[in-house]
DNA sequence: AGCGCTGCTATAACTATGCTATATCAGATC
DNA sequence: GATCTGATATAGCATAGTTATAGCAGCGCT
């Protein structure tokens, strides 16, 4: 009897776990049952008295995922340029996809979602919708429908992502790309071309900033350095 | 003895055409190699003669996909109105992918695409820069990279389509937002806002006339109809 | 305590899938 | 006409998900 991690306890979190790392490191392909159930020491059974079957488990990864992105998107926070933090959540949807490639694509691009997932999936949706109103508030956009807005921001967003994923779009041309592309859609939306340009590089930069903290260290937690 | 269309002959293209039939009527997991065999009526042994194995049907596969979607671009044509021929790519892109959701996943979401399948992908992308830069040598859009534009236009495409494939958006919902953030971009491109907005109802127009034609019979070969 | 019930786990077996090895056969070449 | 090449059919192997079954731990009840 060599369980670690199981009991009535936390089989389940556990399975979700290792299915997910499995997915990240090796591909969809890489998770199979008797290799999840051997990752977390228990035998293939588990994963039909927890979940059903693998495509039950595949579910709840996705889920998992949603949810992980959902908390990177709220722990973004505010600041006082709300353009620049509508593209901060952009970016930030991005680099997630960027850094795990292949839960993103076992996230939204494996099969058509369900009314479970696209329920997950729209939760994000939110807090881009409300991150477009913030922008409308403060007067930086014109008065709009947000969700009109939001939409068109999430499917160019998307698209770049997927075409990243693809392989069909380098780094640097995602890049230029977004930030020609949202430059446009700001200044129609209502902001000033100068001031939009403005907080696309405050985005910028702090994402850079960011980026250097988590390559220094573990600096996020305390503000220090600034 | 049961071969039908084999002989050192048709086989490949058979092959071809019945995998990718099966991954647009049952979907990427629908697609098993005896299943192939049998549809053909062969042994499985063909898809290793021809093929190698699995994979490489697999690919051929997505290279006749690919090459689908540059005739069907290739034979759009061109009006006099470059926009609105620029916006039919991108609406032709939309439906062929809709009428063919399987396919289109295995195409660009499966996988990130080796330097063969980019290769063919970026062929119906030269068709789009192409429509992008007779808009700026007819004059409607500002002189401009004809790729950065022809990028911010597919990624923006792409988006669309990959949220819908995901059941992240309904067909009304993409169509809106196509409407508005394409008049966003082709009028921050340099195009007159009105006239964006008569060649896009143009291009809705058309796309209307040719469904019904398609719709009333074989009627696309003569222009009886007006 | 003893009993039995409930639910999780391990093992083994079943089916289907991709792939490989091998024998057979048709057509080409000299 | 003999031989050689290449494609095909058949059979078999390994691995995948799934299912059936037996065992076992924990719990409540008498």
């Amino acid at each position: 009897m060599s369980r670690d991690a199981n009991a009535d306890n936390g089989m389940r979190p556990a399975l979700i776990e290792a299915a997910a790392r499995l997915i990240a490191t090796e591909g969809a392909a890489g998770l199979k049952l008797r290799r999840v159930a051997e990752e977390v020491g228990t035998s293939t059974m588990a994963i039909y008295t927890y979940f059903g079957g693998m495509p039950e488990l595949r579910r709840a990864v996705r889920q998992e995922g949603f949810a992980r992105l959902a908390t990177r998107a709220e722990q973004l926070g505010e600041s006082d340029d709300p353009v620049a933090d509508l593209a901060g959540l952009g970016l930030a949807y991005h680099q997630l996809a960027m850094s795990n490639p292949h839960l993103y694509r076992a996230m939204y691009m494996e099969q058509p979602l369900d009314a479970v997932d696209a329920a997950a999936g729209s939760e994000t949706f939110n807090i881009l919708t409300a991150g477009v109103q913030r922008c409308i508030d403060s007067g930086r956009f014109d008065r709009a429908n947000a969700v009109e807005l939001a939409t068109q921001f999430w499917a160019f967003g998307h698209g770049v992502v997927a075409l990243r994923l693809a392989n069909l779009l380098s780094a640097e041309d995602a890049l230029n790309c977004s930030a020609s592309a949202l430059l446009n859609l700001f200044t129609a939306w209502g902001d000033d071309r100068d001031a939009a340009r403005r907080s696309l590089t405050r985005t910028g930069r702090r994402a850079a900033r960011l980026d250097l903290e988590a390559a220094t260290g573990a600096a996020t937690r305390r503000g220090q350095s600034d």
